[in-house]
RNA sequence: GCGCCUGUAGCUCAGUUUGGAUAGAGCGCCUCCCUCCUAAGGAGGAAGUCGAAGGUUCAAAUCCUUCCAGGCGCGCCA
């Protein structure tokens, strides 16, 4: 309808497409149109008043059928659609492609791999792992509906001195037992046990140090204990990321990576884009703003990015087209610089890289501290909103124990995956434990809940949605829905382009309102035009159930 | 100190990329609506110097400059 508009304008007025596009806007009530053109730009060009040349514009412009009647007001020239051409044409659309409304071959075939979420072995997940997964995943899904192929990847940190914590607390603490709870939260205890008492005992920081040293000599004993421990911590990962609807692609480990990539530094050296310091540290000098960067130790060992730079390189053996990092904003610096080498090198995939960071989740009382023990646990969050999901569900329906645990369930992960996505990406996000899952208002169980009402409306209608139908009327709610469904499009673009799944949240969250304004003013079942509400309800269902999916959140029929 | 990010109603956030017609939601607070397709819903009300000051413009929450406040980063840690 927009380029209806644009190229009309076109024909009368001296601007580009491109111009022409970004000056139309949508008026701020619908009485006063659908479509706005200003015209004070051109005011300077035809050297008249923008009234005058609205109006001139006004008298020019010959309307085709879409176009019901253009109007000014003031400066503006107001285009009036015709809503019944619209309603038709928008409904049946999407009735004709449903789940494939909206996706686009952009990306054609293009191979992605996005690295998330990149946990360290010392611990449970936590809360900032919930919403790195939860951006990591719509991304993922993002590109998908674009045309990708995309490769999860995993970067396993499971070396270290954190490691060696943990390890070390077990082996003086721990007496050999096997883990009585999920394994990656009985593997955490023991690192926040080795914080505790390296508070009294100061020698223990050395002793995690030198059993650090053991590991990396190949200790058997002390490879055994890792490996053991390791293992628990993983397979409660895996747990998790069930649970949570995540399925990785690709692992990565750290252990196996981390001695890599100093034959990139030699190289470097040799062809004089690297210099050898005083100390013998090998360095490169990225100027000004990211400054001196020691990519070899004076030792001849790596440090964390020379591992980096070997590890973008390993991954372009997959034939990637792209390579994108999922991280917290805190390493904004270590991918400039890490990027900034990659292209001094001169490799050929240093365009191909990108960095999404996303901002710090905080608790009331500030940051959360995993070596304190005071995150939010994620297996426990998870398992506390689920439970009183449970008990609403209780009140409303009897439900077998399998149907009640699957639904609390899906209902709790829409209600987290939401909140930890509707905020824009880069901003940072204050969780608090007593208010911040919601079940009422602008949440993600409202959109379950829409959902779940249209499914019901179709459910007990006799007709059933078709193709074919009949508009002698529509109201005003009716309108406002078609309008915000032909958005969907525009909207998965722009969630794209921006790498910001909040743009889906929000719009998923201004369809579903308007949903349930329509179906309050307009009754479906036995109304004079049932067949095309039906077919409305029908399509605002797959628009729902797509947007919800971009999120990673999943629908269901009844609640 | 330097760099990056953020600052909009009591609270949580849209809107800023591409400047336009009275700045929008949710929560909380105050009224209403279940003989009516699920009340996890809907209708209405109160609540804002868009961090501050300058500037550009016919027009600024949006662009520019300076300042203030908060977060993160600036390791031969990862």
């Amino acid at each position: 309808m927009k380029q209806l508009i644009i190229k009309l304008l076109k024909k009368s007025v001296p601007l580009d497409e491109k111009e022409i596009y970004n000056l139309i806007e949508i008026p701020p009530s619908t009485e006063l149109g659908d479509y706005a053109f200003p015209c004070f730009v051109l005011s300077k060009k035809l050297k008249k008043s923008p009234t005058q040349i609205a109006q001139d514009l006004e008298q020019k412009i010959e309307l085709p059928k879409e176009i019901e009647k253009i109007e000014t007001k003031g400066p503006y020239l107001n285009f009036f659609t015709n809503k019944k051409i619209f309603a038709e044409k928008t409904v049946k659309e999407i009735l004709d492609k449903k789940e494939n409304y909206g996706k686009t071959n952009i990306l054609n075939k293009k191979r992605i791999m996005i690295e998330f979420p990149s946990p360290n072995t010392n611990k449970p997940l936590h809360l900032g792992h919930l919403r790195n997964m939860s951006i990591g995943e719509s991304i993922s899904r993002l590109m998908e509906f674009n045309g990708a192929k995309v490769i999860r990847a995993n970067l396993n940190n499971d070396r270290g001195i954190h490691i060696s914590k943990s390890m070390l607390a077990y082996q003086k603490f721990g007496k050999n037992k096997k883990p009585n709870k999920k394994p990656d939260h009985f593997v955490g205890d023991f690192y926040v046990l080795f914080n505790e008492k390296s508070k009294k005992n100061k020698r223990l920081e050395k002793e995690a140090q030198e059993l650090l040293q053991k590991w990396e000599n190949g200790d058997k004993k002390t490879i055994a204990l890792w490996k053991k421990m390791n293992k628990w911590a993983l397979e409660g990962f895996e747990e998790t990321y069930k649970k949570f609807g995540i399925k990785l692609d690709k692992n990565y480990y750290e252990s196996e990576i981390y001695k890599k990539g100093k034959e990139i530094v030699y190289e470097g050296l040799k062809k004089g884009i690297f210099k050898k310091r005083k100390d013998n540290a090998i360095i490169i000098n990225l100027g000004k703003e990211l400054g001196e960067k020691v990519l070899l130790r004076a030792d001849e060992t790596s440090v964390y990015i020379t591992q980096d730079l070997y590890l973008a390189k390993l991954k372009f053996k997959n034939n990637l087209d792209y390579s994108i990092y999922i991280t917290g904003n805190e390493q904004d610096y270590h991918f400039a610089v890490l990027f900034s080498i990659i292209k001094k090198l001169g490799w050929g995939f240093a365009d191909k890289l990108k960095h999404i960071s996303y901002g710090m989740v905080f608790l009331p009382e500030g940051k959360m501290k995993s070596r304190e023990g005071t995150v939010v646990d994620a297996d426990d969050i998870i398992e506390r909103v689920r439970l009183l999901v449970e008990q609403e569900l209780k009140k409303r329906e009897k439900l077998s124990k399998k149907e009640l645990e699957s639904r609390s369930l899906k209902i709790a992960l829409a209600a987290i995956k939401y909140f930890l996505l509707k905020t824009d990406i880069k901003k940072n996000m204050i969780f608090n434990p007593k208010e911040s899952i919601n079940f009422e208002g602008d949440t993600g169980v409202y959109l379950q809940y829409s959902y779940a009402r249209a499914s019901s409306i179709l459910r007990k209608a006799k007709i059933k949605p078709k193709k074919k139908f009949k508009i002698t009327e529509l109201k005003p709610k009716e309108i406002e829905l078609v309008k915000k469904l032909s958005e969907f499009p525009e909207i998965v673009l722009k969630s794209y382009s921006d790498f910001n799944p909040s743009h889906i949240a929000n719009y998923s969250y201004q369809l579903a309102k308007i949903f349930n304004e329509f179906y309050h003013k307009c009754p479906v079942i036995n109304s004079k035009q049932e067949d095309f509400r039906i077919a409305l309800v029908q399509s605002f269902r797959f628009v729902l159930k797509n947007s919800m999916k971009l999120l990673g959140i999943d629908v269901i029929n009844e609640m």
